[in-house]
DNA sequence: GTCTATACATCGATAGAC
DNA sequence: GTCTATCGATGTATAGAC
């Protein structure tokens, strides 16, 4: 008998929680839409409850302090461009999958130039992304050294360029020509430039030896 | 008799406005030091009064608003990009020369975190420079410009990738390893990079002529 | 969990006296 | 130009009813 209740219990906390986390990710969406409208640090949390239909104090028992409402919007972030990685496909050829991985992966800071913010600067005085939500931008890290790999590029040295010119196109996409491609399209380019430039160096290498 | 006291008026205001622009200039200087310490959105008009001794409403003497001051800022902060660039001498070797431009380039990013969020980051919600700003911040690209000429580089798709590449080395060298030369010593890289794929494009073009 | 009610410190900005 | 006084709004937080 008392192991039934302790079914009933446990169902019970199961559908409250899930219930939980369904509010706290329609909270953090609106959190998305009001940072698109008003601009990253000016996201009002009385604004901000009216959206999800409850009183400001409410939005405590989601999340400890506004901080933390970035660190969810952050690891939220990084979890929507996990999941655009993994759609594109490796590919039998490995030069052409890179291309279309950094296409992609510039189109998604495009599309959303405060999400882009959020992950990729440091611009929110005081927030540092909890030990969880960093795992997160590391696993983006090492989908991105994946890449790498399959095209022979594992050099740390080589691996830091790369990721240089990934997010110097992004942010000229961002800063200069948003909603544009004029930095997107140089997407192929960058990476035939790039590669050419490992090439040369490793025939180098093997040149001296 | 009426020019005598013209004369002085003249003068009366014109040591009145060098009061006025020395007072502004501590401001912003000051302004910048809060930023530093505090982050570039932090910035607390009352907090700057107080260093330069005055009430937070007499600010209002100096700035229209709070993005008034910010856009006096990215003025100086372009200003003082400018005088640095300056003192890079182009140099009989244009390509050395360009390394070196890079490399202050980034050394002036890397310098002043905040600063470099100000100029070439969108992050303060609203601000958006003034024409006059703006002008300044041109003047930096075209400096750029120039230095690209000097090693035959003008198509604009040229400019556009040097520029991301720039931006990129700095974003990550701010991002992730500030006040360390992890990106910093790739700039003669990148650029040998840069510019072996503008010489096998040239190339080639010639090549089909 | 959600509410009402309230508190507090801080913020940018304005009015008006001097 | 500088001040005092004040405004409305913000983030943050708590108490206590339901």
């Amino acid at each position: 008998m008392t192991d039934r209740i302790a079914i009933d219990d446990r169902q019970i906390v199961d559908r409250r929680r899930k219930r939980h986390d369904a509010k706290r990710a329609t909270i953090v969406a609106e959190a998305w839409e009001l940072a698109r409208r008003d601009g990253l640090a000016a996201i009002s949390l009385r604004q901000l409850a009216d959206r999800v239909d409850l009183r400001q104090p409410s939005l405590y028992a989601y999340f400890d302090s506004k901080l933390a409402l970035y660190d969810a919007m952050f690891a939220d972030g990084n979890r929507q461009l996990l999941e655009v990685i993994a759609q594109i496909p490796p590919g039998a050829d490995p030069r052409a999958s890179l291309v279309a991985f950094l296409e992609t992966a510039l189109r998604f800071s495009t599309e959303d130039v405060v999400r882009h913010q959020l992950l990729f600067q440091r611009t929110i005085p005081g927030f540092e992304p909890s030990a969880e939500s960093y795992a997160l931008a590391g696993e983006v890290l090492a989908a991105g050294r994946r890449r790498l790999e399959a095209v022979g590029v594992t050099d740390p040295e080589e691996v830091d360029l790369f990721t240089a010119l990934t997010s110097g196109l992004a942010h000229q996409q961002v800063a200069n020509d948003p909603g544009g491609d004029r930095w997107v399209r140089q997407a192929r380019r960058a990476i035939e430039m790039f590669l050419a430039d490992v090439d040369r160096r490793t025939r180098r290498g093997r040149a001296q030896r």
